[in-house]
DNA sequence: AAGTTTGATGTAATCGATTACATAGGTCCG
DNA sequence: CGGACCTATGTAATCGATTACATCAAACTT
């Protein structure tokens, strides 16, 4: 970092040749820069035979355009940020994958801020969208960014097309890619009903969560309808991760009055609560009925495998993309999209 | 598409305002252009006070340097290409975060492919590398781009640093990052093998993968050091995934020997096969055992809780990182870097 | 005291595309 | 036949930073 000569990096094998560049090619057809630009990004607007000579040439020298340089003049990067609060759960990779794969098809790429609840994070990629380094944004972490540095001096930064996916975003204006959390709890808990159950307790995801507060509605909505009296005691804290469904397992374990089911809003909680149970010598569903949310592929082959409602999650993300896409180009788009869930029925939920 | 002033895009909301850029910063501050950027590039090349001036005036205008530029001048991007061959699958996700972490320290930004089988995808992410918009790559694929187009008209293109990731890429000269898999996959057989299990079946993962070809080393070794006989009949194919496990399950059931102890060379296969043991009446681990390898987040809690080989997925990530920054920066890097795993004894296998 | 070095700063070239504007040749029409 | 219009193309400005080079004053050398 002291003086010039000394950045330039190391040899790492390979021969570094300098990429061709667009009049390298315009040389080459014997045409002006323009026109190879014109070639590539209108080519009806040029003539057949030029066309042929330029594709010739950017053929013969492996011409890629710089994108540094496209962008700085067009303002356009073709690149997506995907902000998401935990890059290693199971839950949003399908996500991600229905999301790089419609992003990809367009001809946009993507790329990945786990905020993993840092704050710091959060500022840093804040400023990142402002740079400008990214066209667009698809939220799945329930906030915008940087709303407390409003007002200030601070001036209006560039303002990029939002899409928020899975948890809503309150108090923001920008399109919704969701299931209906609270109708889908809802039928899950009167499924339960139905097989008999009137103790059912309820493990929660964090508090502060918009998913949370929609599927604790249909939970409740759930009960009522089947005239079930809500109990507090019944419900459990969560986070969704395997271990907190190991603790409401724990917990429940100890009691002395048990519910005869529990309602665990995702499959890593139902995963970790029935393993907490069997080693407490309980059997689900016989002892204990357990249900799960979200389907993911271990819920399948769980033991016994999961009664869970099932969310599409690659389609979740491809609809997320779409829609983002569409506003990248100018389309209308919807204002919210809901994708249907499904009541899969497996064998950790029984009648009484 | 059809005409100019069509492709600006549509109201979204927010006021959009031009953003800062270096030439307002260096009017309020009364300095140049270049001072401007020395004082954030160099700071101990810049007097106190215009330094003092500068970011004053950054702060009041809000100025975020514009990567666009930066990157056209200066060569470098901050972003990182990740390939992976399944990003919903569960165990790059952890290693993904690990990645991430380090890189976002260092200032870098993470972008991701996933290749999905897919030789089109592949090709343009070759194009993406070679245009320059990364720095460079880290590789869990197991092989390197466009090897294809060699030797042709087609001219060298720029080389960027690279990193193998788990699996080795055989021709490359690049630095690898990975555990020992045959060393693992030998202590593993010994395990089953030191329990009496003398008929152990190994379920594979794809046969053109570099790390099956060391892990199937790593099983015969095993079994030769216990004294066993190796069985062509008792390998089964797979390609890591769950439902690999649930066919080579129901290729066990359907024999009318089986062995005693079954090696699958992921969790998720591990997992799977449980499953259809499960569903054919078997008992693991008292009429079979099994074992599996990763120790992805599942494993402890499966139903019974899985033997495994535990790989440092986390650290891994963060270890090829840190060698690609190095090599980015021009700091000298290890060649190999090897991690250790351990055999993590749970429930799933048990003494003959 | 003259020459040299050092430090702080400014000027302007540069990175590589896109694109507004200019131009040249051809077609069409009254 | 001459202006209007269209098509194909070229010229050069532009995007916003970084940085080589020039400049100038102050400090230091001998």
């Amino acid at each position: 970092m002291d003086d010039v000569g000394q950045k330039d990096g190391p040899e790492h094998g390979g021969i570094t040749i300098r990429a061709a560049r667009i009049q390298d090619v315009a040389k080459l057809a014997d045409v002006s820069t323009a026109t190879v630009s014109r070639a590539l990004a209108t080519p009806e607007r040029v003539s057949p035979e030029a066309r042929a000579r330029v594709l010739e040439a950017i053929a013969k020298t492996g011409y890629v355009p710089n994108p540094a340089a496209r962008t700085l003049r067009s303002q356009k990067t073709y690149m997506v940020l995907v902000v998401l609060p935990d890059l290693s759960n199971t839950f949003f990779s399908k996500i991600l994958r229905g999301i790089e794969e419609t992003l990809f098809e367009a001809g946009y790429g993507m790329i990945i801020s786990d905020l993993d609840g840092s704050p710091e994070k959060e500022a840093h990629f804040a400023a990142f969208t402002a740079a400008g380094r990214v066209d667009g944004a698809i939220l799945l972490n329930g906030h915008l960014f940087g709303q407390s540095r409003e007002g200030e001096g601070q001036p209006a930064r560039i303002t990029i097309p939002l899409v928020a996916l899975c948890e809503a975003i309150p108090a923001a204006d920008i399109p919704q890619i969701e299931i209906d959390n609270r109708t889908a709890a809802c039928r899950m808990t009167q499924h339960l009903a139905s097989l008999g159950h009137r103790r059912i307790a309820y493990v929660s995801g964090p508090a502060s969560n918009s998913l949370e507060r929609d599927r604790f509605q249909g939970f409740k909505d759930g009960l009522e309808t089947a005239g079930l009296p809500f109990d507090p005691a019944l419900v459990l804290p969560g986070d969704y991760t395997i271990e907190a469904g190991v603790r409401a397992g724990r917990e429940l374990v100890a009691r002395s009055t048990r519910p005869t089911a529990v309602f665990c809003t995702s499959d890593e909680m139902a995963i970790g609560l029935m393993r907490t149970l069997f080693s407490a010598g309980l059997r689900v569903p016989e002892d204990i009925s357990v249900a799960g949310f979200d389907d993911i592929e271990f819920a399948a082959v769980a033991e016994p495998p999961l009664t869970t409602m099932h969310q599409p999650r690659r389609e979740l993300g491809q609809a997320a993309a779409s829609v983002l896409i569409d506003l990248l180009q100018g389309r209308p788009s919807p204002k919210l999209i809901r994708l249907e869930t499904e009541l899969v029925i497996r064998d950790s939920v029984a009648a009484l």
